[in-house]
RNA sequence: GGCCCCUUGGUCAAGCGGUUAAGACAUCGCCCUUUCACGGCGGUAACAGGAGUUCGAGUCUCCUAGGGGUCACCA
């Protein structure tokens, strides 16, 4: 059996996004998977919607996410050049070869012919298709107006009737008759070839043995493989992929503010994470497993795990992911990730960063997420001194002054100031009173806080603030619960 | 509209003629607890509808409905 070669082939015309970075993955995986090669190859015949840039986008998105690809434009390979626009020699003489074959012709119609064509088609209510106006032309008058100057196109010549069919691995067999078919164009007026024709010529110079894509190309497919066989070519194995929704109603998509692959990365989700989900979008692995690297999802991965039908996009699904994949993450690793993004909000050198990580990444879901959390930290806020009443802890700003003046003394007095010696010096003082931990507690944090909320308890927080600070938002506590 | 495809809880999904119809996320409740989280335990919740085939159908067939895709000198 031939070494199994795949392609994943983007158009550079934006940021990778998910449904794409989905069908890099699977291409990755199985050439991976079957100790294949995986080609990269720029899909940019449309010189009006490439992007600047994105091309690059493209590159970095993948290596991001490990889709490393063993040929492409930026490190060559036997089966170059590896970006159409730098093949576009190659594909003439392909259309002119289907052309001496009839399985293809010249065409000179204009635009306005066609708009007019288009039109009645509208008016009758039917559905456009070409009318072969130019398909009988003598070879002679082609030559002629080609000498001319006159602009042309080249069209595959599709049987009036009959059946054009193939193969999905996983939608089984696809068949369409040929009379709903149009005389697709192969070779646009200005050389380039469609991706209809560019398509079938690159998988097959290239060597492409299996071919994944959006199933937006499915019901196209039976009329490329007309292409196949006028050539006498080898298919390739397809496999369409459903896409990856928004909803039930809407495909994920740039246009409506859907995030890409970077933009996921930017709001502070770990690329393996992303990586993981998206695998599990229209893929299962037939067990149990949820979690996967790349190394296992490549011996995982198989086509009988595919789904047929589409699947919706969950956040919520991704912040779990995220979550785990931050759990996994040692301190260290989780510390330099998160200073970037906590350090918008405190100044990292008054802190102890590594006790800051160990506390935030327990209750870590997006890293983005961090800063909103911290801002107590940095400065005492303004609060509302009614954050003391609190039923359950059974306290109030009446009960929590007394245990303040009598937590200060001791605190002040803590010969080293560490959370364990805090914690010891404020528990015996619970002991000796026999109150519940909550009716000290509470109030202390809240005094030294100010926020009901704080990805700490009391201690933590003393520590991290120090002895100067943790004294000073006390006395400040104290002297407005006094007022 | 023609053609092609899809249809199990809110979401991802297992299931491949016989199951009390898994699991995960979300959601709800309880427990744990110095807040918020984490964690533990438990609950609610699904075979789109209708005909067939069969002793037996989520699993096979057909119809209907809903959804998606496609009908470009875009990919």
């Amino acid at each position: 059996m031939a070494t199994v070669r795949t392609r994943f082939a983007p158009s550079p015309t934006g940021y990778l996004h998910l449904g794409g970075l989905r069908t890099a993955l699977y291409t990755y995986l199985y050439a991976k998977q079957n100790a294949g090669s995986f080609v990269l190859r720029i899909e940019d015949t449309d010189q009006e919607r490439y992007v600047e840039g994105a091309v690059d986008a493209i590159y970095r998105s993948m290596r991001l996410a490990g889709l490393n690809w063993d040929e492409g434009p930026d490190i060559g390979g036997d089966y170059g050049p590896y970006v159409q626009s730098e093949r576009k020699g190659m594909y003439l003489p392909y259309a002119q070869q289907l052309v001496e074959m009839g399985k293809a012709y010249y065409c000179f119609c204009t635009e306005a012919r066609l708009k007019g064509l288009r039109a009645e088609y509208e008016a009758r209510g039917e559905t456009f298709k070409y009318d072969k106006h130019c398909a009988n032309l003598s070879k002679e008058e082609v030559q002629a107006r080609i000498a001319a100057g006159e602009p042309y196109v080249i069209r595959q010549n599709l049987p009036e009737q009959g059946e054009a069919s193939f193969d999905d691995a996983l939608f089984g067999h696809i068949a369409v008759d040929v009379s709903t078919l149009d005389d697709m164009i192969l070779i646009k007026s200005d050389g380039m070839p469609t991706y209809n024709f560019a398509n079938v010529i690159d998988d097959h110079t290239m060597g492409i043995t299996h071919v994944m894509r959006g199933s937006e190309y499915l019901s196209s497919t039976p009329k490329y493989n007309l292409l196949y066989e006028a050539f006498g070519w080898e298919k390739p194995v397809y496999i369409h992929l459903s896409p990856i929704m928004a909803n039930a109603t809407r495909k994920l998509s740039k246009r409506y503010g859907d995030p890409s692959f970077e933009d996921l990365m930017n709001q502070g989700y770990l690329k393996d994470a992303i990586v993981n989900y998206i695998a599990l979008l229209g893929w299962n692995p037939g067990d149990e497993r949820e979690y996967f690297t790349l190394d296992e999802l490549t011996q995982a991965f198989s086509l009988k795990g595919l789904s047929k039908s589409p699947a919706v996009f969950d956040m919520m699904k991704l912040r779990h992911f995220n979550f785990e994949y931050v759990q996994k993450m040692n301190t260290q690793e989780f510390e330099q990730a998160i200073l970037p993004w906590i350090s918008t909000v405190i100044d990292p050198a008054r802190f102890d960063t590594h006790r800051l990580a160990e506390l935030l990444q327990p209750r870590c879901e997006v890293l983005s997420e961090l800063a909103e959390r911290l801002g107590f930290l940095n400065e005492m806020p303004e609060y509302d001194l009614e954050l003391f009443f609190n039923k359950r802890m059974k306290t109030n700003r009446e009960t929590a002054l007394p245990v303040l003046e009598a937590l200060y003394p001791l605190l002040e007095q803590s010969p080293v100031w560490s959370e364990q010696a805090l914690h010891d010096a404020v528990m015996d003082y619970v002991a000796q009173q026999g109150c519940k931990n909550g009716f000290v507690l509470w109030p202390l944090r809240i005094a030294i806080s100010g926020w009901e909320n704080t990805p700490a308890g009391a201690f933590e927080i003393a520590g991290l603030l120090g002895r100067e600070e943790t004294l000073r938002r006390l006395r400040t506590s104290m002297d407005r619960l006094k007022a």
